[in-house]
DNA sequence: TAGCGTGGTTTTAGTTTGAAACCATGATTC
DNA sequence: GAATCATGGTTTCAAACTAAAACCACGCTA
């Protein structure tokens, strides 16, 4: 992996978390893992890829520290893959990209899942950008800031 | 495009937009629209990858309805590419793989670019899932539910 | 000891990618 | 008005990646 590095020497921060899971197995893979699937084989036939493709996207995740092997919990010779912390720090990025998808790419009364609050059955919310005082931000609303070069700090 | 179809029929709603947007560069374009830049040499300039690749992007991108041509503002025999709705609908995805990026990798001190309230010049707040209630919601908190097949619906 | 389930690796062919070269169009210079 | 340049692509071709299928290793079971 890793195989492309920006022109730019240091990769932003949106660059360097697709270099970790920029193709289209690993999210499906890590979503599956929220949904409590731990073993290979359970990861095949829930997302019906080649088995090299599993194996090779499964050890880039866990290089990348997204998931861990652990020794199987059925005591069986065999190892489970669960999420890190990291790993974990994805359940907004999944969450955003479900909702975009409920909202775009499903027609107006097509069914489709829903994420739900586990305590009252009720579907969360949309995720809302917000300012420090609360007031909810539009993409026009923002401005990337790039800190000041070393040599200009004090 | 559209290379894999699922195992399963119909695609879920995280594996949909995946077909779209789920390759390494769409989501830098993406993000550089966001950004403001419109043109192809803008792109090309600032994402240094190769004008073939970009060129199928853009296509691709236009093609899901993401992006948009339009006639060059400034008069030129060519065209600019603009966020639709559909694409501007991708902001807060972007922003939770910033947060993600920001939060993972990166060393404790390392300065990177950060996002900003316009108005205050503060940093934006963590995205966060709230319940209907208004409780935040961990991952753990949450729950999948399939929608009643059409034979069970009334 | 012959099979079977699980979890992979290897092989091989097909697809995608990316760098460079090439092309088309309109504006600019001479 | 012919040559040059800038922009925005397309074409070509080698290298890298992906995917399906075959194969392998290990432990268990009959």
């Amino acid at each position: 992996m890793a195989k492309r590095i920006s022109h730019k020497d240091s990769m932003c921060g949106v660059a360097r978390p697709l270099d970790a899971i920029g193709d289209w197995w690993s999210l499906l893979i890590v979503r599956d893992a929220f949904d409590g699937l731990r073993r290979f084989g359970e990861f095949q036939k829930s997302l019906g890829l080649a088995k090299n493709i599993l194996s090779a996207r499964l050890r880039n995740l866990v290089a990348h520290g997204i998931l861990d092997t652990i020794p199987a919990s059925d005591g069986g010779p065999y190892q489970e893959y669960v999420l890190t912390q990291k790993g974990q720090g994805l359940f907004p990025l999944l969450v955003a990209l479900r909702q975009w998808g409920e909202d775009f790419f499903f027609e107006p009364n097509e069914p489709h899942v829903t994420l739900v609050d586990r305590a009252t059955k009720l579907p969360v919310r949309r995720l809302e950008l917000r300012a420090q005082d609360g007031r909810m931000l539009m993409a026009e609303d923002t401005v990337i800031v790039v800190p000041a070069p070393a040599d200009e700090r004090e």
